[in-house]
DNA sequence: AATATAATACGAAAGTTTTCGTAATGCAAG
DNA sequence: CTTGCATTACGAAAACTTTCGTATTATATT
């Protein structure tokens, strides 16, 4: 039990990550392309954080080229399985369904969406 | 549009949150008590971080005897609703049968939570 | 009333995250 | 080759969060 990794990313973090899972990989101007829609910070903040991340072990970056490429080096699925973990014990007294159900009720599902997940909760029971 | 508040409680907000969520209202002490269960910080860390959560309208107390009472004044509820929000646009592509669906891969519900979540979609089909 | 006890108030230090200015470097035109 | 441009490197400031030492104040006990 050594290399169990303890990466909370902070919040620009995950911006930033959400960016490179979305394309796989890209550039630190790629990445700060996209932010900026949102956010209004430098592009050298940028670069500085993906830098960071680099040590930290949250990306992988290739420096063939002068114009360096980044990639996550952590998996959306964990991040999400964290996520819901914290929020299922912080905030639904550690019950999965009541988390399940509140997801339900707080997002409005269409027909479409409902018939999906129908399908889905079917696979469960066996 | 003037008063639609923006705040994120921090990491150690939200713990003090939950113990007041849970009961409702509560003097430093006790919230104190119940974190250094999990944690292992000074009474007077708990009573500061109480005191700036008043500030910031997190919380109100009662400082009609010596020692005051606090609440919560912010609902649960909201809270859930935006942490779900963020993980849906952030995680989920903003699908949010995803996100529901995420909920149910990665928590294990039990042959009754599964029942039970059956029933409350059933609500949802009118 | 004096003392001990327990609570709040205050302010600042320590820790972390975010931000960016400036310098250095490589590349591509001219 | 030299000038201009885009990129990375570096370091430190700014902003925010967490922590706690110490002072002050109120309450209860003797």
């Amino acid at each position: 039990m050594a290399s169990e990794k303890k990466y909370n990313p902070t919040e620009s973090e995950l911006e930033i990550l959400q960016v490179l899972w979305d394309k796989g990989e890209a550039t630190v101007r790629e990445v700060h392309e996209v932010l900026s829609n949102t956010r209004d910070t430098g592009y050298t903040t940028t670069l500085k954080t993906m830098q960071i991340m680099t040590v930290k072990k949250l990306l992988e970056r290739d420096t063939a080229q002068r114009t360096h490429i980044y990639s996550p080096l952590i998996e959306k699925e964990k991040i999400q399985r964290k996520l819901l973990d914290k929020m299922k014990d912080g905030l639904f007294n550690g019950s999965a369904s009541r988390l399940v159900m509140g997801a339900l009720n707080d997002q409005s599902l269409s027909r479409e969406e409902l018939k999906e997940l129908r399908n889905f909760l079917d696979k469960f029971e066996e």
